[in-house]
DNA sequence: ATGATTTAAATTGTGTGCAATATAATTGTG
DNA sequence: CACAATTATATTGCACACAATTTAAATCAT
């Protein structure tokens, strides 16, 4: 629809830009800026709390994962978080030298890891059960707000994963 | 609603744990795991667009920037984009070995770097004028829907931001 | 004016994310 | 049964994020 030619043409050095791609392209109105940077200050708010754990937020993600259901592999773990083996691997390593996560092999199938809590690991859920709460708090929000925020960041990832490419 | 309970004591191996800290820690009531996953996904979606640029999100970033208002310092641009020198320093010296960016220095104050295009610079934003358009694409959601979602990232984000720990 | 404080960038070190590739075990096929 | 294709992790390399520290320049306070 509109002139982009002339527009950036002039663009260069000293004239008014095109309106139209001066709005489309203006930090203000990107909505994916926002996302991303409600996620950075989301994960900085945690640090603190889970700073006293010795954790990692990405860290804290594969912990709630276990203490919901124990013995699954890298692959079950990675669907759940969304994260591959690039990151996990390492990651479990981590969360294995801090004495939180045994990684054993299957009997079935030698590839794929299973992936256990220590004695360690299963208490250390009692210490983070006080962080939802304290979470909350933080950002402050109402109920309502958070579970509008939470579906509208699900419908999002739906359709970024739907779209692949 | 199931039953929580029922299913957690099994959970565990042996014993009951408390339903509240078991609902509270499952990774399917966690906004905070939706937003780091939609803001990860959307990184992603981004990715093949940006390629073609030769940008990385956060480079795109900067561009945005600096497509709206030259000769700003770091400083400001990381109060824009939430963002500290540890990030940006290496990420500009990246931007100007490509030849998009330059560093100089302040005349009133030699420690606060000038930031400008170069004519590469300011062309690259010809090329990525079509992004917003092909990204509202992928996300596929009404513009409502964006708009509620921003807003309440944005509020998130400043809630956060006031709760400094 | 000078020493102390503040401020702007840069540096260092750790831990992600993720693409690309490698390795090894399992499964499918002729 | 061999052998190609698939699958589960692991590895490598690059670019963030960010805390903590450092360096150097500017400002403040006496």
């Amino acid at each position: 629809m509109p002139n982009t030619e002339l527009s950036s043409a002039v663009n260069t050095l000293e004239m008014p830009e095109n309106p139209h791609t001066d709005n489309v392209l203006c930090l203000e109105n990107q909505v994916c800026f926002s996302l991303y940077s409600a996620a950075n200050a989301m994960v900085r708010a945690y640090r603190p709390m889970l700073d006293k754990l010795d954790l990692t937020y990405p860290q804290y993600l594969v912990m709630l994962v276990l203490w919901q259901e124990q013995g699954i592999s890298v692959k079950t773990l990675g669907d759940k978080l969304f994260l591959d083996s690039g990151t996990l691997t390492p990651l479990l390593k981590r969360l294995e030298s801090k004495g939180l996560v045994s990684r054993g092999r299957s009997d079935q199938d030698e590839r794929v890891r299973v992936l256990c809590l220590t004695p360690s690991g299963q208490a250390l859920k009692r210490e983070a059960s006080e962080i939802p709460h304290l979470m909350r708090c933080k950002i402050g929000a109402e109920l309502d707000d958070l579970k509008a925020l939470k579906a509208m960041c699900d419908k999002a990832l739906a359709q970024l994963h739907a779209s692949i490419d």
